[in-house]
DNA sequence: TCCCACGATTGATAATTGTCAAGCCAACAA
DNA sequence: TTGTTGGCTTGACAATTATCAATCGTGGGA
């Protein structure tokens, strides 16, 4: 069994503890598939048949209603999405789609409920990994519920700002379509939060964000890190 | 040591599948406490120093920033909450007030931490109840991010009515001021929004509801599996 | 009993956000 | 080059939601 493609997986927290076995009995059944950008990966609704693991690309997490849709989440390399809804074995809550060309391990849900079944190791990690996830929506619930769309916007940035090194300068890391969608507004909106922010020392230059006046701008978004903090 | 108050949480699905000597020695460090209505348990930015367990009354977990206060889930007997914080050792992300006089056991988090590390059975089971927290905050999410006002009020009442067993009319379980914060709009409007509701078939009297069509009621509201099923 | 406190409601108004339509602009292909 | 496409922006307007102030009504305490 070629074990090289799913090397970067085996170094995933998630699997980086179980034993060598239960390992390869996972890796026995998945396979690793190239995707091209916007193809839909799941359906909410469906039964949850894969884990997946984000090689290389990004995927969009997202959920519709009623004609309506909103992005949740991006799922950046390396991690995996959905898997709360593999341990439950019950229906996705969100659709995914490829953003980009992207690398996805994909590996059967009964095959990861049958080791976590045997491996205290495995179990322990997934109880990490959906600890983090948990707090993680909790976060975005506050945000959502606590701030404004421009309190949002401007907390974001800092956020992408910190992302990107720290530095002044920095570059929006998705298309403002849907940026918006995440912060749970429209795009019109998000242009117009734009603008909103150039008195606290902004400025928007296409993709481009500089922040002239970091303290002024600061003062006015009060990022918070119990709601900002990505590690926490 | 007198194992009959600890009776009830041995039975919780969290607690249950552990090794008789890892409950004991979660026990012996744990002690149960009443409080009465409106005692702040716990502080969101302090560090997890126990798990709790609602075992009679209800409590609420909110949250602040910048002034404004936002109620994001009510715990009733016989569940846990801040199970995260506890696993990952991480400050609290929300805060915690009985609504009532309330009976609550703590654990210290540094037991269930160390029980956590060898005990399969309860990294199980802490996994099973992550997964289903993780997937009540999206589900919560997804209504926070797609619905109106007047349509999260609506759905929240079809899941009410259910709950409480399905009959026309029913009690609404707590103050109106505080569905307000859960629903994620202020006392006032939501007010309006019972107004709103009467078109659709919705009569209200004090905490008194009553959905006299409940045909045009759930047209208005369409309610959804992956938004507002408890269980899945 | 009366009075007070507090939650709920209502009205008036403002702020925020969404919708629709049009125009702009850069990327891309023919 | 030219034309087209799709994302972004802008303006005008409408809908939604929040804020502020006042009032109502009920339940508990003096």
């Amino acid at each position: 069994m070629p074990d090289s493609p799913f090397r970067e997986i085996r170094d995933l927290a998630l699997f980086s503890q179980m034993a060598d076995e239960n390992f390869s009995a996972l890796m026995r059944g998945a396979y690793v598939q190239n995707f091209p950008a916007q193809i839909e990966l799941i359906t909410e609704g469906n039964p949850s048949d894969f884990l997946h693991v984000v090689l290389s690309g990004s995927v969009d997490l997202f959920s519709a209603w009623n004609d309506r849709e909103t992005s949740l989440a991006t799922v950046r390399p390396i991690s995996t999405f959905i898997l709360a809804a593999t341990i439950k074995d019950a229906p996705y809550l969100m659709s995914a789609r490829t953003l980009e060309k992207s690398r996805i391990a994909l590996i059967p849900s009964q095959d990861v409920r049958a080791v976590f079944d045997i491996d205290g190791n495995f179990a322990r990690a997934i109880v990490t990994e959906l600890a983090q996830c948990y707090r993680s929506v909790i976060k975005a619930q506050k945000d959502l519920k606590l701030r404004t769309s421009l309190e949002r916007l401007a907390n974001y940035l800092l956020r992408q700002q910190r992302r990107a090194g720290g530095a002044e300068s920095f570059d929006l890391d998705f298309e403002k379509r849907r940026l918006a969608s995440v912060l749970g507004m429209t795009a019109e909106n998000l242009s117009r939060a734009f603008k909103g922010l150039q008195p606290y020392g902004l400025e928007v230059d296409g993709t481009r964000i500089t922040i002239t006046n970091q303290a002024e701008f600061e003062r006015f978004a009060k990022p918070n890190p119990l709601i900002d903090d990505g590690s926490t």
